[in-house]
DNA sequence: TTTTGAGTTGTTCGA
DNA sequence: GTCGAACAACTCAAA
């Protein structure tokens, strides 16, 4: 017990629960926590998600400093720096499981050699642990969601008793007003708040209207929380607590999903869906970009994406589906344009449930499922509470007009303060036009590759 | 090996 | 207004 020991955190910004901080303090004399800023990553993310690491990152070191130590900041391409940074030391970290998180920790382990020691700290069940009876990759939900749900769990050591350095590097970088209240604790709080109304999941989950959801997306990006902590506090008792455990259960799924089949962050899982022949329409794309679609759901989600870098899981469905299948735009350009302004743009998650949308992926929504932006409007947001809070330029108008103000008379547009195509754009296309121009073009792609 | 049952989140149409 | 069927066959997972 004279080693010293580097726990390189990525997105497990957190003391609780994490097994490589529990065995690299119970291993080791002492411990430098060190965070490598990836310049290739920073690129990637926009303002919000930015702001959302450096708020976690200040509470991750203010966590160390009662612990009587630092967070050490560096700067540059982890494949150098950690090394660099480690010298003799051994390293502990999570796996993450992306192909650019494994070709990463890939090379920097064979830097390293035996001085990694690696472990899962960011899902309940890790790639490869849950595999069908002939040991192949589940690739139905249901099924994995059975053995999910039946195997044991592992929990993390508690933390052991090495000292934590004291060097910062250069610190935690200045950033703007997060989301939501950065560290571990913060966190804590959330999951708290949400314990206390699990229990009308069921049946307000799909509001957007309604502050019925976690809002834990964030902190299981980063890591503030362990998916096992969230599970062990929601438990798995009621209906409530399962329906949303099950969604941790999706994220693991998505997590094995790219791990076993790295392409998918590229491409369809289905390769005959790599050859539908998208519209890719600037215009149409730039209208969806910044919310000016004319339907006004579509717009309240993007708007609220690019004002909180956070949508409602129903929002961005309706948005997805509008973009790939209303527009026929390729869903990489939705997924490329969520992951950059979402607080919780995940690779393995945001591809999963775009290739769900799509219907190109693994279990995937079947492709003549084309949400109808008015229909879902009415039914998720019967009272337009949550397009007037987006699309204030709709305010006015009642609950009978909101959901399609194209529809509304010219009395309605007028005493709401609306003209239609210069207030508020038109809707860029019909709905049921557009749909059936979906239907042909993937039963055109469909049709290719069955001859 | 073959068979069998099952499959997140919808929409539209016609009776 | 309500309800069931069609959408389209297909792939997966387990028995």
């Amino acid at each position: 017990m004279t080693d010293s020991a580097v726990v390189w955190f990525r997105r497990d910004l957190r003391i609780g629960e994490n097994p490589a901080w529990g065995n690299a303090t119970k291993d080791a004399d002492s411990v430098l926590p060190l965070f490598v800023v990836d310049p290739r990553l920073m690129a990637a993310a926009g303002d919000h998600r930015r702001n959302q690491l450096v708020a976690h990152l200040a509470g991750l070191d203010e966590d160390l400093q009662s612990e009587g130590g630092r967070l050490h900041v560096a700067v540059g391409d982890p494949v150098d720096v950690v090394p660099a940074v480690s010298g003799s030391a051994n390293v502990y970290w999570n796996d993450d499981y992306t192909p650019y998180a494994r070709r990463r920790d890939g090379a920097v382990a064979a830097k390293l050699g035996d001085r990694v020691h690696r472990f899962h700290g960011n899902v309940v069940h890790p790639p490869g642990t849950l595999l069908t009876g002939s040991g192949a990759p589940y690739k139905v939900f249901t099924p994995f969601s059975k053995r999910w749900f039946s195997e044991p769990v592992r929990h993390a050591p508690e933390p052991g008793p090495a000292a934590v350095s004291v060097d910062p590097g250069i610190g935690v970088p200045d950033g703007d007003e997060p989301l939501m209240a950065g560290g571990e604790r913060a966190a804590l709080d959330r999951l708290e708040a949400f314990a206390a109304v699990v229990g009308d999941y069921p049946t307000t989950r799909d509001r957007p209207d309604l502050d019925a959801t976690s809002r834990l997306s964030a902190d299981l990006k980063f890591g503030t929380l362990s998916p096992l902590q969230i599970m062990d506090r929601i438990g798995t008792e009621t209906d409530g607590a399962r329906a949303f455990v099950r969604q941790l259960c999706w994220r693991d799924f998505y997590a094995a999903v790219i791990d076993a089949f790295p392409h998918t962050a590229q491409r369809a899982m289905r390769p005959e869906y790599d050859g539908i022949e998208w519209r890719n329409d600037d215009d149409d794309f730039s209208a969806w970009c910044a919310g000016r679609t004319g339907y006004p759901i579509v717009d309240a989600g993007m708007r609220q994406l690019a004002g909180e870098g956070w949508v409602h899981n129903r929002v961005r469905m309706i948005v997805a589906s509008f973009l790939v299948k209303d527009l026929l735009i390729d869903w990489r350009w939705g997924e490329r344009f969520f992951r950059r302004w979402l607080v919780d743009g995940d690779v393995a998650q945001n591809v999963g449930n775009w290739q769900w949308v799509a219907g190109t992926g693994v279990d995937a929504a079947p492709y003549f499922r084309v949400f109808n932006p008015v229909t879902q409007s009415k039914k998720f947001d019967p009272s337009g509470e949550y397009i007037r809070r987006w699309v204030p330029e709709l305010a006015e108008l009642g609950n009978a007009h909101i959901h399609a103000p194209w529809e509304s008379g010219p009395l309605e547009l007028a005493a709401a303060g609306i003209t239609l195509d210069d207030t508020y754009p038109l809707p860029i296309v019909d709905h049921a036009e557009a749909r059936e121009r979906c239907l042909e073009t993937y039963q055109r792609a469909r049709g290719r590759a069955g001859t």
